[in-house]
DNA sequence: TTAATATTATGCGATACGGTACATAAATAG
DNA sequence: CTATTTATGTACCGTATCGCATAATATTAA
C-alpha cells in the first residue's frame, strides 16, 4: 500500500492508503467504458482497491465521485491541449497534433472509449443537472483554450478566432463519437486531416 | 382500444390491441430523456400504455426495443433530411434549414434532449456492439443524404462532397451534444449560421 | 357453440443496486 | 500509556431491476 503524498507533516488520525489521483485515474476506465449509470459500485470499488465506505467518505456518492472523475479527466485534458496549442510549428501543425493526440486516447484498446465528456457526460445531462454543468464548463475550456491559439495566429479575421475555436472543437466532438460506434481509426485520421485546412484557411 | 393497421385480412388469433407506429413514438420519450440503461421497463411499458410480456411479444427484450426505437427514430429523421436537401433553394439555405430544424428537435422541452444517436446511443456502444452498429449505419445514412446533396451542388470540388458532407454532419453532432447539456438555443443557432459558409465555401 | 390461438393482465422470483452501521485498525497528541 | 482522530473492512438493509410463469380475456376457425 502506498501512503498518500507526504509533504511536511502528516495529518492527524491513520494515514491514506491509497493515492486520489490513481484512485481516479482508474476509476475513469469503468465510467469511460460503461457510463455514469452503467458503472456499478461494487466495480469501481474493485478497481479502486477500496471498499465503498472508503469511497464515499473520500469522494461522496456515486455523482460526486464521477464528477470529480469528470473533473480531474476534463483539466488533464485542457492542460494537455494548451501544452501542443502552446507549442511550435504552425498553427495547422499544432491542430493536427492535437487531433492526432486525440484520436490516439480516443481509440485506444481496448474498447475505443473516445472522451468522457462526449461519450457518457452527455446522456447523463437531463437527468443530472450537476454533471451537465461540469460538462459546459470543460467544453467551453477546451474552446476557450482553442481560441486563444487562434486569436494568437496570423489566420484572417473573417472566420474569427471564436467561431473557428467552436468549430474546431465540434469536430474533436464529431471525432470522439464516431470513434465510440466503432469508426475505423485511419479513417478518423482521414477525416481530421482533411479538417485542418478547412478550419484554418 | 385501437386496432393495428388493418389492411385486407386479420390474422387468427386475438388483434392487436396498439399501433406499433405509435408505442415506438411514445418509447422515444423515455429513451432520449434517460438512455438506454437509464429507462426502466417500468416506466417504458407504462407511458407504452402495454404490459412487459406484450412489450416482450411485441419487440423482444430492452436492447430489441431500443433498437427498434433508434432505428425508427432515425430513418424518418433520414426522410425528413432527403426532404429538405432535395427541396428549393441554394445549398446554403438548404443546409441552414436542416439546422434550425434540427436545434427545434434538439431543444424542445421538458429536457432539451438532443439527438438520440449522439445522445444516448454513444454511451452504450463499447457494451452493446449492435447498438454502436445500428447507430453507425444511421450516421452513414445522415452523412450519405448531406454527401448527395452537396455533389449534386455547383460548389468546388476542392473539399470533396464527401469531406464537406462529414463536415457538416460534425457540426450537427456537435449541435446535438452541446442542446443536451444545456447551451441556449440562440447560441446554438447562431453557431449554425456561422458554419454555413464555411462549409459550403 | 366449441375448440384453437393470440394477446393482455397480474404478480412472482432472483438478482443487483446504491448506500450505511458497526466494529476494527493505524496513526498522532498529550 | 491513554485518548482522540481518521481510515478500513464486513456485513447488511431496503429498493428497484429484468425477465418470466401463470392465469384471464378476446377473437377466429370449424
Amino acid at each position: 500500500m502506498r501512503t498518500g503524498t507526504e509533504t511536511t507533516k502528516r495529518p492527524r488520525g491513520r494515514p491514506r492508503s491509497f493515492d486520489t489521483a490513481e484512485v481516479l485515474e482508474r476509476v475513469r476506465g469503468v465510467f469511460l467504458a460503461k457510463g455514469f449509470g452503467g458503472a456499478s459500485l461494487d466495480e469501481l470499488s474493485e478497481v479502486a482497491g477500496l471498499n465503498r465506505p472508503s469511497l464515499y467518505a473520500a469522494f461522496g456518492d456515486k455523482e460526486q465521485l464521477y464528477i470529480h472523475t469528470l473533473r480531474f479527466y476534463g483539466e488533464r485534458s485542457i492542460a494537455a491541449l494548451n501544452g501542443v496549442l502552446g507549442g511550435g510549428g504552425t498553427i495547422q501543425q499544432r491542430l493536427a497534433k492535437v487531433y492526432m493526440g486525440s484520436i490516439d486516447l480516443y481509440t485506444a484498446p481496448p474498447d475505443r472509449p473516445g472522451c468522457m465528456i462526449v461519450g457518457t457526460a452527455a446522456v447523463e445531462a437531463p437527468s443530472h443537472p450537476r454533471i451537465a454543468e461540469v460538462a459546459a464548463e470543460l467544453l467551453a475550456g477546451i474552446e476557450k483554450s482553442l481560441e486563444t491559439a487562434f486569436a494568437a495566429s496570423d489566420l484572417p479575421r473573417d472566420p474569427t478566432p471564436a467561431a473557428r475555436a467552436r468549430m474546431a472543437g465540434a469536430i474533436m466532438y464529431a471525432i470522439a463519437i464516431r470513434a465510440r460506434i466503432g469508426i475505423k481509426t485511419s479513417e478518423l485520421r482521414a477525416f481530421a486531416n482533411a479538417m485542418v485546412p478547412v478550419i484554418c484557411r
